[in-house]
Order: C-alpha cells, then sequence, then structure tokens
DNA sequence: GTGAAAGCGCTAACAT
DNA sequence: ATGTTAGCGCTTTCAC
C-alpha cells in the first residue's frame, strides 16, 4: 500500500480510504490511486485490514456437506445475498458423521469473522451453546435455542409426505429418519403425528445422511421372505433426505423391485439428483436457495447488531409430486 | 492472549509459542497456559497471527462449480491431505459460466494464502498468467503454464471412450465438448484423435458444463426426422463430463428413446451420480480424490518454496463400464 | 481534501 | 525457560 501511496504522490492513509470508496476523497485523486493500483497490481491486503478494522464484514459459511446438492442451493442462495451486500465469504465444511463440526465452527470463530451462517449443523444444541457470545450463528433448516434461524416447518413438510402416500392407499410406510439429537426432529415428529392421524402403525427407522447408509439398512427389508414387525415389507418408504431416498432406491433396484409399481419413494429436500427421468423421485421441496438467502441476510444484519433478539424464521415446504410414488399393488 | 497470560502468570509471548507447541515451553507450563485458555474459552486471533508471520500456512481452495459432485471428491482429497499436514483451509467456489473465477482468486489474493489449490479453473491461460508472482496456484486437472498441475490424461480417457463405444460397433458416435478455450481440451482431442484411428467421421458440439445445456442442445438432434450431418441420429454421445450425460440422459428420455437400446450414453469423471440404477452411467473415472489430496500435498511444498521449477504430474484414468452402452440397434 | 500518528492482536528476534 | 521489544499492513482518529 505504501509503494501504491508513493507511486501516487499521496499518503497510506488515502490509498486506504480510496479503496474502501470512503467519505473524504476526491473523485479524482480517488481514480488516480485506483488505477495506479491497478497498474501496479496491488491488491489490498485483506488479513491486515480486518485486523485494524474491528468491525469484521466477512461472513463465516458452514455446510455439512458437499455431497449432498441441497447444500449447494443453500450456498447459492448466500452468496447471491453477499453479493449484493458486498461481503466476502469464508466457507468452511463439516462430515456427514458430525464430527468436523467443531472443528469448523472453532476455526470461524479463529476467523474471527461477524456472523456465520450454517447448513446442516450437527452438534447438538447443547455445545452450540458453548459459542454463543463467541459466534453470531445464523442457522439454516434447523432451530438451535439462542441463536437466529431460518427455518422450514418440517412438521408440514412431514405430514404433506405421509398424506400424499395414505391419500394413495398406502398403509405399511416406512420412515427412515434422522438421529434423533440432531435437531432436525420435526421430520420424524410430522411422520409420527400423520400416521396416528390416519390410523396407521408407525414404522421409524433411524438413518444417518449417507445414501449408503439407506442401502444397507433397507436392503435386508426388501429381500423376499424377510421378517417384519406387522408383517409384509413396506409399500412405501419416505425418507429424510433425497441421499437417503437415493439409497434406498438403490436397494429396490439390488432386489429387483420396481418403482413405484411395487413400492413407493418418496425424499426430502428436492436437489436436483432427484430430477433425472430415470430417477424422478417424489419429494418434499426445502425451498434451500430461499433458506439460504435468507439466512445470509440475517447474519448481515446480525454481524450489524450483534445484541439484539434473535431472528427466528419459519419457510413453508412444498410437495412436489413425481413418478416414483402411486398406489400400493393389489389395491 | 493478553488476558490468558495474566491469568496463567506468563508473558503473552509464552501463550503464543504454547499454542503453537513450539520449541522452548516446558510442558507444565504449556499444560497450565491451555488449560486456563480452555477455561476462558480463547481462541487465537488467527487473523492477527496471520498477519504477524509472515509464513502463510493457510491453503486455498478453488472450485468451479458445487452442484457437481467432482469437486466434492476432489475437496476430500484436499481436506484430508490439509488435515494431516495441520494446514487451515479456505474455500472459494466459482460459477459455471468462469465468470467468478477472477473474483474467486482476487479474494484468495487479498487473504494472502500461500498457496491455492484450483479444481476447475476456467480462466484462459494467458489471465491465469497474470496471477504469477501473487499466487502459488496448483491447478487440479488442468495442465497451465507456468503453475503446478495434478492432471489426468484427458486424451488418454476419451481415447479410452471412445474405443469402448467404437468396439461395441459404434460408428456415428457424437461428443460434446468443452468450450475450446477452457483448458480442458485433452477429451475433445482425444476423441477426435480415436475416431481418426477408427476411420470414423467426427461430430462434436461445443456444450458448457450444465446440465441444462446438454439437454438443451441434444434435444432437437433426437427429434424424430431431425436432420443430420452425414445422415442419421447418433447411436452414441460421449460427453465431456458426467453432469452434461445427465442431461443427454434427461434428453433421451424426453424423446421416449432408450438407453442403451436406442442409444449409448458415456460420460466423463465417474461421480456418485452416474451409479444409482436407474441411471448406470458408463464413465471415464478421473479418481477426483486422489488428484485433490496430492494437488493438497502439492500447495504444501509449493507454500514451503515459493520459487522452483513448476511441478507438472499425470493421472491415468480408467474406464467404468456400466448399463448405459451396448451394441446400436440393428447391428 | 489530505497527512501524521497510534494502534489492532499477534509473532519473532533478541535479551535475560 | 521465560520476558521484552519491535514490527506485520492496514484503519482510524485527529490535525492541518
Amino acid at each position: 500500500m505504501a509503494d501504491v501511496a508513493r507511486e501516487a504522490g499521496v499518503s497510506p492513509a488515502l490509498v486506504s480510504l480510496a479503496f474502501r470508496d470512503a467519505y473524504g476523497v476526491s473523485a479524482t485523486t480517488r481514480t488516480r490511486i485506483l488505477e495506479t493500483a491497478r497498474r501496479m497490481g496491488y491488491q489490498p491486503n485483506r488479513v491486515a485490514s480486518r485486523l485494524a478494522s474491528k468491525s469484521d464484514d466477512t461472513l463465516g459459511v458452514f455446510l455439512l456437506d458437499l455431497h449432498n446438492e441441497v447444500f449447494a442451493d443453500m450456498f447459492d442462495g448466500m452468496r447471491d445475498s453477499a453479493r449484493e451486500s458486498g461481503r466476502e465469504l469464508v466457507l468452511t465444511v463439516g462430515s456427514i458423521g458430525g464430527e468436523l463440526d467443531r472443528p469448523a465452527l472453532d476455526s470461524l470463530v479463529r476467523a474471527r469473522v461477524g456472523a456465520v451462517v450454517a447448513g446442516g449443523l450437527l452438534l447438538p444444541d447443547a455445545e452450540l451453546a458453548a459459542y454463543r457470545g463467541r459466534l453470531a450463528l445464523v442457522s439454516v433448516a434447523r432451530i438451535v435455542p439462542g441463536f437466529d434461524a431460518v427455518a422450514s416447518d418440517n412438521v408440514l413438510g412431514a405430514t404433506l409426505a405421509v398424506r400424499h402416500l395414505v391419500g394413495l392407499g398406502h398403509g405399511r410406510i416406512l420412515h427412515l429418519a434422522t438421529p434423533p439429537t440432531d435437531g432436525y426432529g420435526g421430520r420424524r415428529e410430522g411422520y409420527l403425528k400423520a400416521m396416528a392421524d390416519a390410523g396407521l402403525e408407525p414404522w421409524v427407522l433411524t438413518c444417518d445422511y449417507a445414501r449408503q447408509a439407506a442401502f444397507d439398512l433397507v436392503m435386508p427389508l426388501l429381500a423376499d421372505g424377510a421378517d417384519h414387525p406387522g408383517g409384509g415389507r413396506p409399500t412405501a418408504i419416505f425418507t429424510h433426505n433425497d441421499q437417503t431416498a437415493l439409497g434406498v432406491l438403490d436397494a429396490v433396484h439390488a432386489n429387483r423391485l420396481r418403482v413405484p409399481e411395487d413400492i413407493s419413494v418418496l425424499g426430502y429436500d428436492n436437489t436436483s439428483a432427484t430430477k433425472p427421468p430415470g430417477i424422478d423421485l417424489t419429494t418434499v421441496d426445502l425451498h434451500a436457495y430461499d433458506l439460504g438467502r435468507r439466512a445470509a441476510e440475517i447474519a448481515v444484519m446480525r454481524s450489524e447488531d450483534p445484541a439484539g433478539e434473535p431472528i427466528v424464521e419459519t419457510f413453508t415446504p412444498s410437495l412436489v409430486v413425481r413418478a416414483s410414488t402411486a398406489p400400493p399393488p393389489q389395491v
């Protein structure tokens, strides 16, 4: 910066002001400074600038898993929002098991970002509470007590899913649910409630976020002559996300069964992986892009007003009916 | 830090040393310091530390597109490698059109990272050259003159693909290629060479990286009675990546044609999206995880030795034969 | 509108 | 083994 200042014949302070097009630099001086900077290939050192200015305008982002496209959708929303407000984004990634949540969040604490937008947090509420005051978190798609959140009505989403299946005539509907501690319990809850409302016996299996996990879990259930609680294999399977729904499809095909003739499959998230003709999965649309976008907006507000009551907004999911659901066989 | 030092009864410098478990701190003092820090919830300020220490141990990462799982695979490799060498990663994301390459790289320049691992750069060689000396780039899956690279033998990969199709009896093989300026030309080249070797007429269409683009491009070609150069619609389509192959599948199905009975489709990258039973795409495995992992290793070496000759390593791709390729109809 | 000077929270030589 | 002293490259008062 000093070099640029000397070259342009001004003081370092002016160069700084020019770059942030702050109040108090004449237009001609500014253009001259920016021009010489460009010519010299100078890029301001953000490390130094962030240290000097207490205010932190960069936003941290946490995403659970890059293999799940729902997080790519969220990220698109966050980035569009960040670009509009001129914020830089620094991205960290967790892992399906949740064991990288802490390292990723800690790295954001050390980076002293103003606020972080987190999609797919797996850490229990109690452990997240330890970050209060040290990290301004905006949780996406999950409500975390004491923090801002942009949530989706998971109970409603699951209800829509179950009602759709019940409406088609299904009775034995299996639900693959997230681990109960994860904070995404709404889908399980909605399933249980909707099943009860329909007078049906619930059947829940816990399954993590990976496609393979769902495959392994469902595989034996579909085998011929397998012993099932309540008798018979499921006529429909409703999963807590699209990735696991794909795993279910894998298992269905591996057992030489057909979708939807032999069994219906219903996912959650409406990622683009569910759209191709060979898949064509009925799913619940989370509106991930909109959630991410709104969360980033809230993060900007929060970094400007670190105190203040937590903001919690809830979006409404919608059912996307495709070809993977149909009436059960022999009905 | 000062607070921790006072609380532990030592000087700030010692706290710094303790945190980096540097040489010259007694074990007891270190544990006492770390313990009080933990108790106080102190996390070192990386912004300040990075400014103070000229050496920059954090690695930048650039990924073209989070919607393409090949980049998730690369990232996994990079992260595993970074964890082993104790480096922090800061991730930036581009966009399919390439218009975010510059902003993303510039942001990495401003962040003054020691080196960056870049997967899916779209900027032409000439524009990338402007970063020489300002950014230590390690390019993944593409060779950029003057920079380190971990490449894959694209010519070979395309050759394997074409030979496979020719071996099945295909003659009218359409290739969806990347824009020629992109630096990923090897796949196009390999296709052209392999077609020539087989005495076949090449047929190349340029198509960007998005699934939808491939769909739009191929859709009219498959329509009944469409007019085709050389006559007849293609019996096989070989695409430059898996995303576009999925777009081709979409178009094939939308035209009520079957894969592989009516037309064979062959992708590139071997992302997990190609594996499900309903898709089951024959594809070329890029070994993205290994590329990413090795690239991160090289980035670490480079950040320790910024001068030095560019390192270029080339990996060998392999063909993964699945169900989307078969002999052409009426053969 | 512009310049000078004092830090931001650390690290890196030195001392001790 | 531990404390002291300068900076790192900016931003931010506050004079001019």
